[in-house]
DNA sequence: AATCCGTGGGT
DNA sequence: TACCCAAGGAT
């Protein structure tokens, strides 16, 4: 479906001149190096730009080049990654600059599909970082222009859906035809994210609200429309603090696929609480060769997914040395340093020692 | 297509 | 409080 009945250039030339005024000064515009702005796309996927800033800082200086970031060990790289979530990024990240390096001569690939071969880079990130480091007319559709488009052009479909995404991909590739790519898609993001918001967005210092259909229906509020989330899933967990007498700490990685993938934990094991003690004392026998009566704490700490919610009892363990782990390792403070855990536990250990 | 994957901020 | 949702991608 073309664009019918729609100001095009209007629209290009109050969104472009907006953009010039009011666009924000972010460490990731502050060169077009293609790395820098890949990075940045990665660690801006469902996370909030207050909050990639300082990541994206510490990052860069402690992988100023893909070369930089192809030799770091994957534990540094999970390091530098704690806090920030959705884990698989960093491990993709990782394995697709290493690809860069040796099947791209480290030149972060300028043709399109080149690009969005490599791990972790979907049709967003693809768009984002050809039009903004290469100056290529590929759209980049992300949450903000979704909800841009539903509301200016009057888009009534589920915006959760990708036939959706598809369908503003292709408005969104007929409205920036001759525009500069980097500005235009930056534009419909900035406008998104400063003006159109998702709550009481600023329709009366909107560049577009002659042309906004939304606006012009009283619609605003109602869209972009999308489908209800399901309600997550709750579990309870045990987890044992286990110390020795010289203070070293037991912990247990991670499966490298799925929930928190690769990150360092306390051994932990799903269980009711009625049976959490009998349940973590075996664990630790059978897993961990550990012999010794776990004590309640009464520390409980919650760890909300988006799919899923953790109710964590902490257990302590005394154990007089470290006795042989098949599965986990003892840890000094030093070296605990050195490995990425999940939030919560960084939680737990700020409690507990 | 639907679900899984983190965490923090805003209302 | 209890949602919503954020510069999405993989399976």
């Amino acid at each position: 479906m073309k664009l019918t009945h729609f100001p095009i250039r209007a629209f290009r030339k109050q969104l472009l001149t907006w953009y010039e005024k009011h666009k924000r000064s972010l460490p990731w515009r502050e060169s077009k190096d293609p790395y820098r702005i890949w990075v940045s796309e990665i660690m801006l996927q469902q996370t909030q730009v207050e909050t990639v800033k300082p990541y994206f800082e510490q990052f860069m200086e402690q992988f100023p080049t893909p070369e930089a970031l192809a030799e770091a060990e994957e534990d540094e790289v999970m390091k530098a990654w704690e806090g920030l979530g959705y884990y698989s990024r960093a491990r993709h990240l990782h394995s697709a600059v290493k690809e860069v390096m040796h099947t791209y001569g480290g030149e972060v690939p300028k043709d399109p599909e080149d690009f969005a071969s490599l791990k972790g880079v979907g049709p967003y990130t693809k768009g984002a970082v050809m039009s903004i480091a290469h100056d290529r007319e590929e759209p980049a559709v992300d949450g903000n222009v979704m909800r841009v488009l539903a509301r200016v052009l009057l888009i009534e479909a589920d915006v959760g859906k990708q036939s959706t995404r598809r369908q503003i991909e292709a408005d969104v590739r007929e409205l920036m035809a001759g525009t500069p790519p980097a500005e235009f898609n930056q534009a419909l993001m900035e406008l998104g994210a400063l003006v159109c918001t998702p709550k009481n967005p600023d329709c009366p210092n909107c560049p577009l609200k002659q042309m906004c259909r939304a606006y012009n229906h009283e619609m605003v509020d109602a869209l972009p429309i999308k489908a209800k989330k399901k309600t997550q899933k709750q579990q309870t967990l045990a987890a044992a603090v286990v110390e020795n007498e010289d203070g070293d700490i037991l912990v247990e990685q991670r499966p490298k696929q799925g929930l928190l993938a690769g990150l360092w934990q306390f051994p932990m094991v799903e269980a009711l609480p009625a049976s959490q003690r009998t349940a973590l004392k075996d664990y630790l026998e059978d897993v961990h060769h550990v012999e010794a009566e776990p004590a309640e704490t009464g520390q409980t700490f919650a760890h909300v997914f988006t799919h899923l919610i953790w109710h964590i009892h902490v257990y302590r363990v005394h154990v007089r040395s470290r006795t042989p782990t098949r599965a986990g390792r003892w840890l000094t403070r030093t070296e605990a340093a050195q490995l990425a855990f999940p939030v919560s536990h960084q939680k737990i250990w700020q409690q507990q020692l």
